[in-house]
DNA sequence: ATGACGATTTACT
DNA sequence: GTAAATCGTCATA
């Protein structure tokens, strides 16, 4: 008899990742983000919310122009490869890496769906500066909260997702149709247009957990 | 060495 | 709706 669970979690390999940025944010949501911690505890959460990040010719990257540093190295890294930054002196966000080595593409995960870990990742919302009571629904909802209750800052930055023991994708059980899908202008880029009203932004239709409606 | 900025979040009017 | 919080990072000197 085997010891593996009866429905064995599909992880997602090499190939899920080597495609367009927009393909990538488009098919990430629906699929799960698991953070496995040092104790082995685990943290998980459906996809609800991604934008795409077209690379050099992109205004609203931070690899626009093939602008190339310390932090944004992981955008030229192979797919699959998470890119981690800090960001407003108190964020951390987290990108996964598409396309192929030496292009720096990538889709910004905005949102999550908790799923596995819920009260330790209320713990770690709480900890964060607050007044109001802590929902459920404030838990993942934008890309500095997700990142905050999944225990994700700069030291994950670089990993492979399609082989790390720490953090990595999952396939979701469902199918998400077209139909549940939305499209809309990315959050908070310092470009004008075109590239920030470019619908690069894919939400689940609906859903509690959007970063904005 | 210095200054400006940011793929955000929170609280407040 | 507006504004503050807060600091790593990067471009400039």
């Amino acid at each position: 008899m085997s010891d593996r669970p009866s429905t064995p979690a599909a992880r997602w390999r090499r190939p899920d990742y080597a495609v367009d940025a927009e393909t990538l944010a488009r098919r990430l949501i629906g699929q799960l983000l698991v953070r496995i911690l040092e104790d082995g505890r685990r943290l998980s959460g459906m996809i609800v919310e991604t934008e795409a990040y077209l690379g050099r010719s992109d205004e609203g990257a931070h690899s626009f122009g093939g602008r190339r540093t310390q932090r944004n190295e992981s955008m030229y890294g192979p797919p699959g490869l998470c890119y981690v930054y800090f960001t407003y002196g108190m964020h951390h966000c987290v990108n996964v890496v598409a396309g192929k080595r030496e292009e720096p593409v990538a889709a910004l995960i905005r949102a999550l769906a908790p799923v596995e870990g819920i009260p330790l990742m209320r713990a770690a919302r709480s900890a964060s500066r607050r007044k109001s009571p802590l929902q459920e629904r404030d838990l993942c909802s934008g890309p500095g909260k997700l990142c905050q209750a999944m225990q994700i800052d700069r030291g994950l930055d670089g990993r492979d997702l399609a082989t790390d023991e720490e953090i990595f994708i999952e396939r979701g059980v469902e199918q998400i149709d077209e139909a549940d899908l939305s499209r809309s202008a990315r959050i908070g880029l310092g470009c004008g247009p075109p590239w920030s009203n470019a619908p690069l932004r894919w939400t689940l239709k609906g859903n509690r957990h959007l970063s904005r409606p």
